[in-house]
DNA sequence: CGGAACGTTGACTGTCATCAATCTCTGTGG
DNA sequence: CCACAGAGATTGATGACAGTCAACGTTCCG
């Protein structure tokens, strides 16, 4: 159930608050970061130009600064209270050594978030931006969403700044989407950030990538039945 | 010098001629293919809709189906004639266990890989068509350049619409910004497909993200002098 | 209550996609 | 060797979508 539970003992917990930036160039060697719960956002902030969002990390998502980018301006933050398990990259590969099936989960957990990064790509070069966002509600409605009387129910842990920046839109053309989603009855707002999904089916439809995203992100929530 | 060559023995060489597909749902048993020499393309084919690149393989390139995405229209084609190692994924986890430094190899190159998906993010994300294409044409100078009498010259393995896709333009705007480009003589073309840069600094400042090109790919290519 | 941050909406602008016409290159056959 | 056909590349005219700027509303702080 739980795959890096064997990491437990040679990690250190760290708990960030929203919004929170995650230092990554440590100094004294590099840092293996493994997501235990919240949500975390690789972000890039090239000088003089709008932020843009890498991904979004879920909970067993793994983060290494020497794997990842290797750009200047790459950050880690948080977009809800998280909790990550630190390693040393140096323990980190001696455990991997180790333990061959360790290895291979980690594998399996890299090739998943490559294939998301690989999906986010699809998503930027051929989408709408209506199409856009709502192949990002569908994500965090599989992720997130638990199922209630009216629908699909989720809170949107992401900022409306964020969002934009993650889906390569401006926040006002962005806000001018959702209107338009909220019009057409697709989604209902109920209080700040919580929406509700009325009609499951009707939204994948309004996106080409619905099959793909069920099958990136259909068997990690609470919810594996919005896949079926 | 050549990571991978102890997978020699047990792969499957395979030859691919230009614009050849490359079959990947093999049926029996997953498929672990290791580029070896010549370029491939990683393409998503959504039906009714266009064709989106989602990214370039160089040699020492990895590419695994289950490792990579799952959606329904992916399928890896030839730019140039190439030639691969194939592997059952299983031969190679195999190998993997009995050899912790291939291990390691394999997670940096994969995660280099996935480095230059991110970095494709930003670039769908945040530049500007002009910047697009002139951050490719660093990209193909780093990888394929040699240095020649007017600058570095390079011959451009992929066809317009190829480049169209992966830069997500129409082939239409990428002919006008091309043609924009070698009217500011950033760019001289000599013959078809081939491209000398007489000012490599110029280029470079065309666009934000030339020191991550360069970290990414600058120490392939035979002239591991541009970065400099 | 006031202020700041964030979100929404309208008017305008710019970039890129689309469609269509023309041009260039390449290979083929007379 | 030249003419021709076909594919691919270029270029222009036009339109749609998203970005920008500005004004207004809302929420959440002190």
């Amino acid at each position: 159930m739980d795959p890096f539970a064997v990491l437990r003992p040679r990690a250190t917990p760290v708990r960030v608050r929203r919004n929170q930036q995650v230092a990554l160039a440590s100094g004294q060697g590099e840092t293996v970061y493994v997501v235990r719960s919240g949500i975390l956002l690789l972000q890039s902030l090239p000088p003089a130009r709008h932020r843009q969002l890498l991904s979004v990390l879920y909970p067993n998502d793994i983060f290494c600064a020497t794997y990842g980018p290797p750009f200047a301006a790459v950050a880690l933050g948080a977009a809800t209270a998280s909790e990550l398990w630190r390693l040393p990259e140096r323990t980190f590969e001696l455990l991997l050594g180790d333990d061959a099936g360790l290895g291979q989960q980690l594998n399996r957990q890299l090739a998943d978030q490559h294939a998301r990064s690989l999906l986010h790509i699809a998503m930027l070069g051929s989408l709408s931006g209506e199409e856009r966002l709502t192949s990002f509600l569908i994500e965090l409605a599989l992720r997130l969403g638990i199922p209630s009387a009216g629908g699909t129910t989720f809170d949107i842990p992401l900022s409306r700044n964020d969002i934009a920046d993650y889906l390569a839109l401006n926040p006002d053309t962005l806000s001018r989407i959702s209107s338009r989603l909220k019009a057409r009855g697709l989604v209902v707002q109920t209080g700040r950030g919580r929406i509700v999904v009325p009609n499951w089916e009707e939204l994948c439809a309004q996106t080409p990538i619905a099959d793909s995203l069920i099958a990136l992100h259909g068997e990690h929530g609470p919810n594996a039945n919005l896949g079926a």
